[in-house]
RNA sequence: GGCGAAGUGGCCGAGUGGUUAGGCAGAGGUCUGCAAAACCUUGUACAGCGGUUCGAGUCCGCUCUUCGCCUCCA
């Protein structure tokens, strides 16, 4: 049994091996800080956090570094128009530095929410100009790059695979029909800028040998990737939006300063649309993930991310959303029960749906199949548990530790129960356990004495107060809801 | 115009040649004081037109439609 990943250059699977053994390094391009997380953001870090996380209980020590762009680059094309992290910042009357930081940290809050690991490293390219310029400086050195009144741009036509990865290798098909005017103390129309000289006023800038300026966006990821996971990196991910021209570029400045391969493995996950069409930031129809979380909890839009495919289009709709909260609600159902150790004598084997569950996540982190297969485990262990011989100790510990595996550590879609720092949850948590015994011993008392409309009355003010009863052969039981 | 994806049952969403994806919703049933949950039964889908094949959502061609990239974007 093995890991395949669709690799985005050569676009097929392949078996997955890293360069070093047992050491798997993984850069993922991370936010640019100057707006609240979308759900767009929310489908790519969720699908790399399930990559990182099968990795890692698949034996591999991972190195996970995803970068937080907080320089501004431009808004409209490469070569004019404004900054965008200064034009939030004009808009909400601070600096540049304040929008950035408020930013990153609004990030972390949802991606915590989404129970995203964080990376290992998450540099800034703030914090990497001086790397960056030493980048620029090396491909100045070996003709590569050239300067122009102060900018300094990558010259295509010296890195003969440029394109490689989008398919974009035919310099004339690059430039026919595109939006952008063409400057012209480029070269070459498609060369991109490494430095940009600051304009009047521009806030974020720093000093370097060729002006007192910034970097160009491509440059942190090259920089940043090269510092931290070495100059050939094993899985490089992100949007496929940024196929081109974003990862070309890191290709063509990594590589003509190595002479080496950059990435193994390139991963691009699809986007979100919202009706049918793109969800993007610059356009007015970005759904907004802290907006989500006051309706739906953030584990159930973690559990709908990972139902389509990492690759596959994922269309946003209120409906699909509510149906797999539902369809979660009815895993976290089975658990609870196994849970509740009622302990019988019939045999239970959970081999099956493992297996099932490790094929899917092998062959390029089926997630969708591999949450069929738990709906499969959810449906046996009903019917077992519902049967008379119900399950025997030896298989219900099993079907746990399977679930905690797979549910839990793989997928991250189970709440977890009071983690660290979390002391005083788990102690409110114990006293209500607590009142629930009381609550539901009185109303068993009620239902013997058929004492109905008490034993209703208990059921539907705690079923108000979020708290649901539901009555078993075994006694009752409750949970929860949201 | 160029590059690249995709069109699957009421909805979401897997599936690269041959006995079932899965979830949600719907229908019937079992259980239950009722409810909820759970379980059982139930759906002959694959944009259209040709072609290859003993056999095609699955391969090939054409047509139609949608989406992304070619400007910052996960």
């Amino acid at each position: 049994m093995s890991l395949f990943i669709y690799n985005s250059l050569s676009r097929a699977k392949e078996q997955f091996e890293p360069l070093h053994p047992e050491m798997v390094s993984v850069y993922v391009c991370g936010p640019t800080v100057y707006g609240h997380a979308h759900l767009g953001h929310a489908k790519s870090y969720v699908s790399f956090d399930v990559v990182v996380r099968w990795l890692r209980q698949s034996g591999y020590r991972v190195k996970y570094v995803q970068n937080i762009t907080d320089v501004g680059h431009l808004t409209d094309d490469a070569d004019e128009g404004e900054d965008k992290i200064m034009k939030q910042a004009r808009l909400e009357k601070t600096d540049p530095m304040e929008i950035s930081q408020f930013y990153t940290r609004s990030f972390y809050e949802d991606m915590d929410m989404l129970g995203v690991l964080r990376p290992n490293v998450a540099p800034t390219a703030t914090a990497h100009i001086p790397e960056q310029i030493a980048l620029i400086e090396e491909l100045v050195k070996t003709g590569h790059a050239y300067e122009v009144n102060g900018n300094v741009y990558f010259s295509v036509e010296s890195f003969p695979g440029y394109g490689k990865l989008s398919g974009r290798t035919d310099p004339e098909a690059r430039q026919s029909g595109s939006r952008v005017e063409t400057r012209s103390e480029k070269r070459d129309p498609s060369d991109f800028a490494l430095w940009k000289k600051a304009e009047e006023g521009h806030l974020m800038k720093w000093r370097s040998p060729w002006s007192t300026g910034y970097p160009g966006w491509h440059l942190e990821c090259s920089a940043m990737s090269m510092k931290y996971l070495g100059e050939t990196i094993d899985i490089h991910g992100g949007g496929m939006e940024n196929k081109f021209p974003h990862h070309d570029c890191e290709i063509a400045q990594a590589e003509s300063v190595t002479g080496k391969p950059y990435v193994r493995y390139w991963m691009h996950n699809n986007m979100v649309t919202v009706n049918g069409t793109k969800m993007g930031k610059s356009l007015k129809n970005s759904v907004n993930l802290k907006d989500i979380f006051r309706d739906i909890d953030p584990l159930v839009v973690r559990f709908f991310i990972l139902q389509s495919h990492y690759r596959s289009p994922l269309d946003y709709s209120e409906t699909a959303v509510k149906a797999s909260a539902t369809g979660l609600e009815k895993l976290r159902e089975t658990l609870r029960r196994l849970k509740e150790r009622r302990t019988g004598s019939g045999a239970f084997d959970v081999e099956p749906f493992r297996l099932r569950f490790i094929e899917a996540m092998d062959d390029d982190f089926n997630t969708p199949v591999a949450i069929a297969a738990l709906f499969e485990l959810s449906k046996a262990l009903n019917a077992a548990m519902d049967s008379s011989e119900g399950v025997s100790e030896a298989g219900r510990q099993e079907a746990l530790a399977f679930l905690d595996m797979a549910a839990g550590g793989v997928l991250g879609i189970l709440r977890q129960d009071g983690g660290a720092g979390e002391g005083n949850g788990e102690e409110l948590l114990k006293r209500l356990e607590c009142v629930m015994g009381v609550l539901l011993g009185l109303r068993a008392e009620a239902r013997q004495n058929k004492e109905f409309a008490l034993s209703d009355k208990i059921r539907d003010r705690l079923l108000e107060a979020g708290i649901e009863i539901k009555d078993t052969k075994e006694g009752a039981s409750w949970s929860i809801k949201n």
